[in-house]
DNA sequence: GTTTGTCAATACTCCAGAGTATGGAAAAGG
DNA sequence: CCTTTTCCATACTCTGGAGTATTGACAAAC
């Protein structure tokens, strides 16, 4: 019983990471007003009275909850992609790991209606362009001339944006697993240029 | 000075329309959280008071607020765009619409981030799928078989809601007015059935 | 011109959830 | 052991915004 992977760190004393962790579950799950401190604390075995020994205020938690997700994301976003060195490859594989519908996706989606708060809007702002450039660098090599592949990128990025509004928060269209692969397929044909 | 065609409806007096109006004014600049009784009533010149006798609740306020919404979009949207017999010309002219960035479009914009209100869903989920199916026809009448014409249509609504998101809410990317004409032309290039 | 109904101002209450003050237990360190 | 630091519980306060109660003004009807 020593060793323990599961979310909190040891025995019953928190860490600022397990705050942060947890209010990343939060969100996830209902969006940033979730992230509410006595739930979170109902959740993790305490009271407010520890949170408030560990973090300023709940903004303070926000935005150390956000620099996890971004360096998480960093690398489990870029992390795999970056071991494939054909383009196609790895656009093709791009689209693959957004239909696995991660955890990531569904807290950049609510980080997505969370637009407004102050602290949310530069982090979303950069991963995003991050994406966008990444997508580009990437269309580029797989042949695409400069605009086309700054405009093509646009277009892939903004669709995975919308379809994880439309699915994920809005349930609508309502696709069955045969009709969501084969939206997948289309993506994949109509948006990446093939080898050919 | 008799004639109005401001907002405010005629003299001093208000109508539950003109507090519907102001909800959708207030929506769209700042979101759902922004149908604030006490600040609309500033707007419009009185207190709490006045709300009260016209809405039984806030809820009240944001349904019937959203009833004008969806009546308004059936018209505009639809409206302009029936007019045209020809597909490909239609579904252009779809995204010229968009273009525009009308007031409409930002509620949309809005509304997708308040999509947790149980008020709110329905209304939104309607008015998605009723485009979705609006554009599945269209794509149909274009050319384009079947199940191509449906994963389509979901591809060019999520690539919509993805840049209204994007663009409106974020801000990121920035793009100049060149770069906005050229990605909406590499749009139509991509995604719209030639003629040929 | 008096009565009735419509619209609005004022001054409250209520509530959730953030933030505070303070005291206690449990581990660490001497 | 005894002290100090770390972590947490309890019991508060404070605040914004919804909702309520009451009274007032003005217009139309009679």
């Amino acid at each position: 019983m020593k060793t323990s992977l599961s979310t909190i760190t040891e025995k019953n004393r928190l860490t600022s990471g397990d705050w942060q962790q947890a209010a990343l579950d939060a969100l996830s799950e209902g969006g940033l007003q979730n992230i509410a401190i006595e739930m979170i604390a109902k959740r993790l075995g305490v009271t407010k009275g520890s949170f408030y020994w560990h973090f300023e205020s709940r903004d303070a938690l926000i935005q150390a909850a956000l620099e996890l997700w971004e360096s998480q994301e960093q690398e489990q976003v870029f992390g795999k992609l970056d071991a494939l060195p054909d383009p196609q490859a790895r656009l093709t594989a791009l689209i693959a790991l957004v239909a696995e519908e991660l955890k990531a996706h569904k807290i950049y989606s609510e980080l997505l209606k969370a637009i407004d708060h102050p602290l949310v809007k530069p982090v979303l702002a950069r991963v995003s362009q991050r994406r966008i450039d990444y997508l580009t660098a990437s269309l580029r090599q797989a042949g695409l001339p400069r605009k086309t592949a700054q405009s093509r990128a646009i277009l892939v990025y903004a669709s995975y944006v919308g379809f994880l509004q439309l699915n994920l928060q809005l349930g609508t269209p309502k696709l069955s697993h045969a009709e969501f692969e084969q939206y997948v397929a289309h993506l994949t044909e109509t948006l990446i240029p093939s080898g050919g």
